[in-house]
DNA sequence: TCCGAATCTAGAACGTGTTTCAATCATACG
DNA sequence: CGTATGATTGAAACACGTTCTAGATTCGGA
């Protein structure tokens, strides 16, 4: 298998790309994007600001490594659980549910990893498309239930795709402050029912 | 009626307000979101720094109230049209084709107020809703078609708000550089189809 | 017309993302 | 070992959004 950027380099290297996410989430959960600060992150990670930039070039690319490796974590937990419901409807409300409170919980690293998403640009997309590839995963693996022998159908990924955009416009409503949290879910329930019928 | 924002002040001061709002597409249109600097933007509407701060609290407030006056624009020109095809879908996509066109011959201007649309936080809640009132305005009536006595009904104005979503996402996806232009036209395709069947 | 208040101007100054650079340190190779 | 190569450090410097200040100008009301 080819050495990914994860686990290239020396042991002190990848200890320090660790404290360097580390430092990152744990700045984002208590004060959100702003408090994300370069300057900040280098000092509790034990690294100089040059190495900072050395090992992610902009704050951008920081934070949505760092989105990437929270949904990694999110989608292997979520892998190993059959998605209650009896329903295409009521198995995808559950795991927006579910994903929609985990977020709430933490709002200050919502906002900051979701505006870091929408601000990234081309030379992001790499990391991007890894995020992507996990809410697809997780959306299609709710609408098709516990058969798992069924593909998803073309249909079935141009309705996931269309739930994460009104998914990802919720978040940003919210993240921003413009519109409460129960409305994520409200949008998400219009969408859903719209869609899967 | 109340004066609004656009009509306060002496004549001086629509003057100073139009110039700015002016100075701000040209630079936008010429260079995108970072070619509108602050400084760049006084200079060019013969304005202090310290007087533009006074007419926009900050390049975000400044950049959604220009898109407000595009957008309004944008719906006059709209509204003295009958919308062309048979079917709520073909009218719908014809909207949407039209717009996605006239802001791909523009895509920096388009990049500029996307950006500073997904950044917008609470206090450019106004501006914000005066945006979305337009453009659901726009889709409402192109759903609607002719027929001018019909009230859009509470699942018109769902579906209206998932493709608004949907079309800020994919947007968001060409003016990041994520996704050709020609993307947004399919994934609003798709979504229209989903939802206008 | 004159005065006080509001507005405007020019410019300095500050914060934070980003770049740069010389000096030091770590590592691999002879 | 010794050395060359690259990585890391510490610190300065730059760019741009934003704030602040002191003086000039404009405006509305007595």
């Amino acid at each position: 298998m080819a050495t990914t950027t994860e686990t290239a380099g020396s042991n002190a290297q990848r200890e320090r790309r660790r404290r360097i996410l580390d430092a990152t989430i744990e700045l984002a959960d208590s004060g959100g994007f702003d408090a994300v600060q370069m300057r900040a992150v280098a000092d509790n990670a034990d690294v100089a600001l040059g190495t900072l930039y050395r090992y992610f070039p902009s704050k951008i690319h920081l934070l949505v490594t760092a989105l990437g490796r929270e949904f990694e974590r999110a989608e292997a937990q979520s892998r190993t659980r059959v998605v209650p419901g009896d329903t295409p409807h009521e198995r995808v409300m559950h795991v927006l549910g579910v994903t929609t409170t985990a977020l709430q919980k933490q709002p200050q690293l919502t906002e900051a990893l979701t505006r870091a998403f929408m601000f990234a640009d081309a030379s992001v997309a790499d990391e991007i498309h890894v995020v992507g590839m996990k809410l697809t995963a997780m959306l299609t693996h709710a609408i098709d239930g516990t058969d798992e022998s069924r593909e998803p159908t073309d249909e079935d990924m141009a309705i996931v795709r269309v739930i994460g955009d009104v998914w990802l416009s919720a978040l940003m409503g919210w993240v921003t402050g413009r519109t409460q949290a129960a409305d994520v879910t409200t949008s998400m329930d219009v969408a859903v029912r719209l869609l899967l019928r």
